[in-house]
DNA sequence: ATGTTGCAGCCTACCGAGTAGTATGTTTGG
DNA sequence: CCAAACATACTACTCGGTAGGCTGCAACAT
């Protein structure tokens, strides 16, 4: 009854792999890639190093991968409110409010890849680590890129001032990734609350493209 | 004339201090705190560590150092324009042009203090350690509080939407900080189109908090 | 039902590389 | 010639990665 969990799932092993996974996310978060140790990581399991190499193959994998997830749960929380058939104002702000509210729920990962990873790894990669960086780094581009769609649209509309849709996503992203550095879990916060935060600050950056009248 | 600079600053050893704090900077910037070694410090200026630790005590006062410098930096930039006497948003504009300039001329300092501190020494840290961080966080939050202030008096005369301006500032802060993460320097860039990144950033970041019309 | 065997899923012990800090030697300008 | 300003050599320690061993469940044979 200890060891399985893949009666189910599709995928065997996942369910392990996830726990291993959230254990560096939350390690990562706390001390940085190059400060965290693979045993700290394992520790946080109840476990040894030999669990996380039996799943990863190396501690840059491991890396990667919260980033990939951290990328992808970014993807599917901001997609819907993209392809909402509405108004390029309101798609914005429900895609700010959505972010705001994954990097609260999902801090760990939200924070490690508000991070960065380029700077880990300027010097002694191999192959494969930079095919997963190069990976990686479309995944980011992927998610900037819908904020760039999303301004285009509103300064076609006229909803927007007419801004460098490119050079405007900077700041916009700056403001809703900021968000993992300053937010400080509450034990018992609402949702109410975490509503409000990620209102406000959707507020901030709609405005901040929004023409004065 | 190889080793003096001491001549006419009130301070000894002042030139040779900032010439290492400089490329500390530059390597804590490049591989973060954690993987940066001070032998690859010292190499940055052709020197070895010994040079290193006749200046600073340990490698975290090295790290705080920076940190400390590059607060001073911030604060010395966005103060004037705090100061001057004139409407909320164009104060809040000249400090969100000058912030921007800042990090742009002076990357290495900002993308450190922009990465954060408190996250590399959450254990480990002895008494003095622990005072520096104090003093650090002090001078952050300093910097923050001019921001906080000029939202208020913005919010206070009607030119900004009644937004709390503690927390409006940090989305803000997230815009200007991010710039440090994102900018990267181009050999032949001139002033004017470092200015024109600027205005942009500014004009988001005030547009952000004025009402509509 | 009961032994037997195979292998997934780890754990343990270890190695080698890298590094903060120190102790001591060396140079050079005044 | 002497102290400031380093350089060199060394120690103690951490940590990524690996090799090999252990264990318990499962599937089959009997």
């Amino acid at each position: 009854m200890s060891k399985l969990g893949k009666i189910e799932t599709g995928e065997p092993l996942a369910d392990r792999r996830i726990d291993i996974l959230d254990a560096a996310a939350r390690a990562f978060m706390r001390q940085g890639f190059a400060a965290t140790s693979l045993d700290r990581v394992s520790d946080e399991i109840g476990s040894t190093k030999g669990a996380i190499y039996y799943y990863y193959r190396s501690k840059s994998e491991l890396f990667f991968a919260v980033h990939r997830r951290g990328m992808e749960l970014t993807q599917a929380a901001i997609r819907p409110s993209f392809e909402t058939p509405a108004s390029a104002r309101d798609r914005l702000h429900g895609m700010a409010v959505a972010h705001t509210i994954l990097v609260i729920d999902h801090l760990p990962y939200l924070r490690v890849i508000a991070q960065g990873l380029e700077m880990h790894l300027l010097e002694r990669t191999n192959e494969s680590e930079r095919a997963e960086l190069a990976d990686v780094a479309a995944l980011r581009e992927a998610n900037e890129n819908l904020y760039i769609r999303v301004i285009k649209d509103g300064v076609a509309s006229g909803e927007f001032r007419s801004v460098d849709a490119k050079l405007a996503a900077k700041p916009l992203l700056g403001a809703l990734n900021w968000t993992s550095r300053w937010y400080q879990p509450r034990p018992g916060e609402t949702q109410a609350a975490k509503k409000r935060v990620a209102e406000s600050i959707a507020d901030f950056v709609v405005a901040g493209l929004e023409k004065k009248n």
